[in-house]
Parts: C-alpha cells; sequence; structure tokens
DNA sequence: CGGCTTTGACCAGCGC
DNA sequence: GCGCTGGTCAAAGCCG
C-alpha cells in the first residue's frame, strides 16, 4: 500500500472554513470561487484584478505546499521500504535473540545495541509495548536496578543530508558540545558524542552516526531530558559553534524540530517532514499504537512472535493512518506552514465576502 | 583569550 | 581473568 493512496497530495487548504460555513451551499461557493477568473463582467475591474491577483497567490501557495507534501511523501516511502525491507531480513535471520536481549536486565550495551539499526528502532518501540502489556517479564528479571536506564528518556532523529555531507551536525534547536568520537563495530561511520552545553547542569546527551544503510541519513540518538528551553532553531545545535554563535541569543525559534520523545525525519534541503517513533516514553507514540492495536484487536491476544507482529502491524491501515496523522500533526506544528494555511484561509474568505458582495 | 573540536588514553560493562 | 567494545575524559590545537 502506498502512502500516496492514503494522502491527497493536492491540498485543499479551504475545505476546513467552507466546511465551517455550511449554511453558504458548496455548489454556489465553488462557482463563484471558479467564475472569479473567468467572468468578463464583473462590475469592478480593480477589484477583478486584486482578486485574480489574490486567486494567483493562493493557487501559488497551494501549489508550493503541494510539491512540499509529494517530497515528503516521497521520503516517507522511500524509508518505509527500507524499513520493510529490514524487518523482513530480521524476521528471518533472528528467532527470539532480542527479545532475550531486552528481557534478561537491559545491560547498558544490550540497549545501546538495540539503537544502532533503524529496523531495530521500531522493534525496541514495540518491545516496550510488549513489556509493558506483560508486567511479568520486568518482574522476572533479576537484575532491577539496571531498569533505572528507561527512566531516561530516550529518542532519536533522523535527519537526510546531503550524501557529499561528511558533518555529524544535527539542527535541533539545541547548543551541543562534542564531547567525543569513536567508530563503532557495527558501523564504518564514526559515532559522535555530544553534550548540551547551553546549560552546565542540563542532563541531555546526543550521539550522531550515520546510517549503516543510508550513508545519507544521521542519526541522532538523545538520552535524557532539556531542564531548559530551547536556545535557537536556525544555528541550533550543531556543535560547532562556530557557524555563528551570536545567532544563540536570539532565543527566538521554532518547536519544529524540536527532540521530544520521538524519532523524527528530517530533510535538511527544504522542509522539515517528520516522522516520529518513541523509544522510551510511554505516553507518546507508544500510546497511540496501542489504541491503534486494541482498535483493531479485539481478541487480546498475546504476542508470540514479536517480528511478525512488527510487520503486520505496519502493514495495518490503522499504523499507516496513523503514521500519517503524525506526519500531518507535525507539518502542522510549523509555523511556516501555518502562516500559508492562514494565508490561503483567508485568502479565500476575502473572496468569499467579495462574492458575496457583489451579489 | 575563551570556547570548541580533535583524538588518544582511560574506564567500565560484557562475553568467553 | 582477559580481551573487546562503547562511553568518557582531558590535553592539545584551532578558530573567531
Amino acid at each position: 500500500m502506498e502512502f500516496t493512496s492514503l494522502v491527497d497530495t493536492s491540498l485543499d487548504l479551504n475545505f476546513r472554513p467552507l466546511r465551517v460555513s455550511d449554511e453558504l451551499p458548496k455548489q454556489e461557493v465553488e462557482s463563484n470561487f471558479i467564475g472569479l477568473g473567468r467572468d468578463p463582467v464583473l462590475p469592478n475591474k480593480d477589484e477583478t484584478g486584486n482578486l485574480m491577483e489574490e486567486l494567483n497567490r493562493v493557487n501559488a501557495e497551494n501549489k508550493k505546499l503541494t510539491e512540499m507534501l509529494t517530497v515528503m511523501c516521497q521520503n516517507y516511502n522511500s524509508l518505509r521500504n527500507q524499513l520493510t525491507e529490514y524487518l523482513s531480513k530480521q524476521n528471518s535471520s533472528t528467532s527470539g535473540a532480542d527479545q532475550d536481549q531486552n528481557s534478561d536486565g537491559s545491560k547498558k550495551r544490550k540497549v545501546e545495541n538495540n539503537n544502532n539499526n533503524n529496523n531495530e528502532i521500531v522493534k525496541s518501540s514495540v518491545q516496550v509495548l510488549n513489556s509493558e502489556s506483560s508486567s511479568s517479564d520486568e518482574d522476572s528479571s533479576p537484575k532491577k536496578p539496571r531498569e533505572e536506564h528507561i527512566k531516561t528518556k530516550t529518542s532519536r532523529v533522523y535527519m537526510r543530508t546531503e550524501p557529499s555531507d561528511t558533518s555529524l551536525i544535527v539542527k535541533d534547536g539545541y547548543q551541543w558540545r562534542k564531547y567525543g568520537q569513536k567508530v563503532t563495530r557495527d558501523n564504518p561511520s564514526p559515532r559522535a558524542y555530544f553534550k548540551c552545553s547551553f546549560a552546565p547542569t542540563c542532563p541531555v546527551k546526543k550521539k550522531v552516526q550515520r546510517s549503516v544503510e543510508d550513508q545519507s541519513i544521521l542519526v541522532a540518538t538523545y538520552e535524557g531530558e532539556h531542564n531548559h528551553s530551547k536556545v535557537d532553531t536556525v544555528t541550533t545545535t550543531s556543535p560547532s559553534s562556530r557557524f555563528n554563535p551570536k545567532n544563540n541569543v536570539s532565543g527566538n525559534y521554532t518547536a519544529s524540530v524540536m527532540p521530544s520523545s520521538t524519532t523524527n525525519i528530517i530533510n535538511t534541503s527544504g522542509p522539515k517532514p517528520m516522522l516520529t517513533l518513541d523509544l522510551a516514553e510511554p505516553k507518546t507514540l507508544q500510546n497511540d499504537v496501542k489504541k491503534v492495536n486494541s482498535n483493531t484487536s479485539t481478541s487480546g491476544h498475546k504476542r508470540t512472535s514479536p517480528g511478525n507482529d512488527h510487520q503486520q502491524h505496519q502493514n495495518r491501515p490503522e499504523f499507516q493512518h496513523f503514521l500519517i496523522e503524525q506526519m500531518a500533526s507535525s507539518l502542522t506544528k510549523d509555523p511556516s506552514f501555518q502562516a500559508a494555511l492562514a494565508a490561503a484561509i483567508s485568502g479565500k474568505f476575502l473572496q468569499n465576502n467579495n462574492n458575496t458582495k457583489d451579489k
């Protein structure tokens, strides 16, 4: 099932406002709207010109937004295909190894291994779900103290970069100081370690490494929660304040790329569509996914095959729909998108008002 | 000169 | 106990 089949990429930005004003017959509105640029006998030429201009502007914005969404959908599709590939590979090659890993006490390094591959992100996310649904696994674990790490919020951000770009820089709105770099065993590209340098007491750490499968994707893993507000979005994160340290004082930032307890996909070359997956925080995506699960399966079967379950889970229309909602939610939180939307809506309202006046 | 990056050394967890 | 590996430290160097 293609993502685009679920999303109409031709944005109807006036969809909601028209619905709200239902007292106005839809056909009439549409005919007025269509007739705007075509009716040669409008009473006021200036008004016609203005309306034409406005219409062109709204159309251009609509087109632009459509293109943005199309690009986002394409990115999503390619990533989803990769993910599906990984999962199928994983299903064929693993037996119950990772489940053992998760239940045997979650030692530090094992947890880290779980975070090393893209497919395992989803897996670990679902594993948390599993452990939540059956507390007996946790109870049976003899190494309780190690469970502490679960308390530290772990999130992940994917950032698509130019293939030629070799820097390990993820712009997320915070100021980071690099304190180490290592080449890890399962990934030829080095992993960089960052600490939040904005507040001395901020415990948040970040690891950035290129994806094994796709070198153009940076994977940033966040540990902990910031105890301060974001610094700046534009210059952001990069550890290298050399980019523009002065800008960090602005404090004028957007919240769109904040590394909440989620996994984000960021395209640096344009708009920033995001796909979010929570790794540790049970109240965000996992809960939502649970809702999806509970909505779809009334039987309440116990999960027996985590790998298959993940794949089936992903193939469910509800999950797809959920992902779309997540993306749409991210999009609607984007201030630039909101501005464009507001402009389009207000433009349409203006047109409607003018049309009703003309009658 | 202050702040950041780089990078080799060191430490601790884990498997054998 | 030993070796491997990931994570962190800290001195040296770089840059604005």
